[in-house]
DNA sequence: AATCTCAGATTCATCAGATGATTGCTACGG
DNA sequence: CCGTAGCAATCATCTGATGAATCTGAGATT
């Protein structure tokens, strides 16, 4: 077991067991080197790997803190890996995304009349009409066009009211990847029709119709799979 | 921007931009410092870092290699982040955990015919035997108990085919999470029933009934989430 | 009394050099 | 042909020192 383990290893016990919370200030890293037998050098590096899995942060000057441990904090790192790995594995990745994109719909529709619900859908709503207004203009800026939909695909997800569904989600659809896919589908000449099914999933969750929405969610990213196999072919 | 983050971005870089390929060697530590324009130190800590995520591996005399890069990696990070914040999100975290295992019953009883998923249902099976011989006889061991309901639940999901999906489920079933469920779930003496509802999930696998796999990987889930419920009320 | 300013202390960030431990390779001997 | 011992390469770790960002509190100002 090397000395940075063993140091991963005592902050999250230290964790597990209550000893620190979230938001807490860890001992200084003097200190702290000293308490599980390691050099500076060693500490910081398991400290660093903490900070890239999200569990800590560390401010110059300030301190080291245990982060507030949400479920949002594994996007980070997710997402990081899942770009790195997308190139070769786009089209499992995607299964799932539909997989909890198509729940998260249903979810959203089920409580659609939330006040938290409400305002993501509010939001999900005011990212279609960017995107009219994008796509009524005649000179089409895609990548504002994508960002709309990476806005409502989120905003949706918010709506489940899972923030763990919701992190997965953002993780998955990759920023990069669904570049790439992009350019792939405005180049076809999708946008209008991705324009009218997002219309259409967004009016069956406001309209409370679970089974609608999860069905127009799925039928809408199966139209993205079917793009990226055809891709995959070429 | 940090030193470490240059080292980061710089290696990410490298590998997005097929510089380095999965399986390839790094430069040695001094080469790849000077590269990057940072110290010894520092590199070593972004090396960390993305050790951590799971995209590099170092080997002491050997030299440092890009992992394989496969879905099944990104299993012990988020694994690990699971794990720490499950204290306070158990449910939600096991809401995700349900959506995507009742597709994965689904797809592996669609696909339940195929040589590759025939042997993950056959583990599958085994595990459940296993288990069956620990409830008949006397003196019930709850921890191989526990081994096999893991070993059940794995080997479903790799029967639905999907890497990616497969490795979110191992992350989100993290293990210590799992055993304090299973804890009380024996204690409430639900080890009979548990088995019950796993024989009938496969049995609608194996027969490739996926609406019947669907249905009752739900159900079994739900249940457990019921006591997550009842725990968390307590 | 409240607020602003700034110097000092605290803490993390980074560097440089040296030593130990592990691995892989190579030449030698059987 | 095979096994083994030595050697070189490489990562692992430590130590000590310096820089940069932040926080704290005393004093000045309004």
């Amino acid at each position: 077991m090397s000395r940075t383990d063993r140091v991963v290893d005592g902050i999250t016990r230290m964790i597990l067991d209550g000893e620190l919370r979230a938001g807490d200030r860890l001992p200084v890293e003097k200190d702290l080197a000293a308490a599980l037998d390691v050099s500076r050098g060693s500490l910081r590096e398991g400290v660093r790997a903490l900070e890239a899995l999200g569990v800590l942060e560390a401010r110059q000057g300030a301190g080291t803190y245990v982060t507030s441990l949400d479920p949002s904090l594994l996007v980070g790192p997710l997402g990081m890996v899942v770009e790195l790995q997308a190139a070769g594995h786009a089209l499992p990745v995607h299964e799932v995304r539909r997989t909890l994109e198509t729940e998260a719909a249903g979810l959203a529709a089920r409580r659609a009349d939330d006040a938290a619900a409400s305002s993501a859908l509010a939001a999900a709503r005011a990212a279609l009409d960017d995107a009219a207004g994008v796509l009524a203009s005649g000179d089409v800026d895609h990548e504002r066009l994508l960002e709309a939909d990476i806005a409502f695909h989120r905003a949706l997800a918010d709506a489940a009211g899972n923030p763990v569904l919701a992190a997965l989600v953002e993780a998955l659809a990759g920023r990069t990847a669904r570049h790439r896919l992009w350019r792939g589908l405005t180049d076809a000449g999708a946008d209008a029709r991705t324009q009218r099914e997002h219309e259409a999933v967004l009016d069956a969750v406001v309209a409370g119709d679970v089974e609608r929405a999860r069905v127009r969610m799925a039928a809408h990213l199966l139209e993205v799979e079917d793009f990226l196999r055809r891709s995959d072919d070429a």
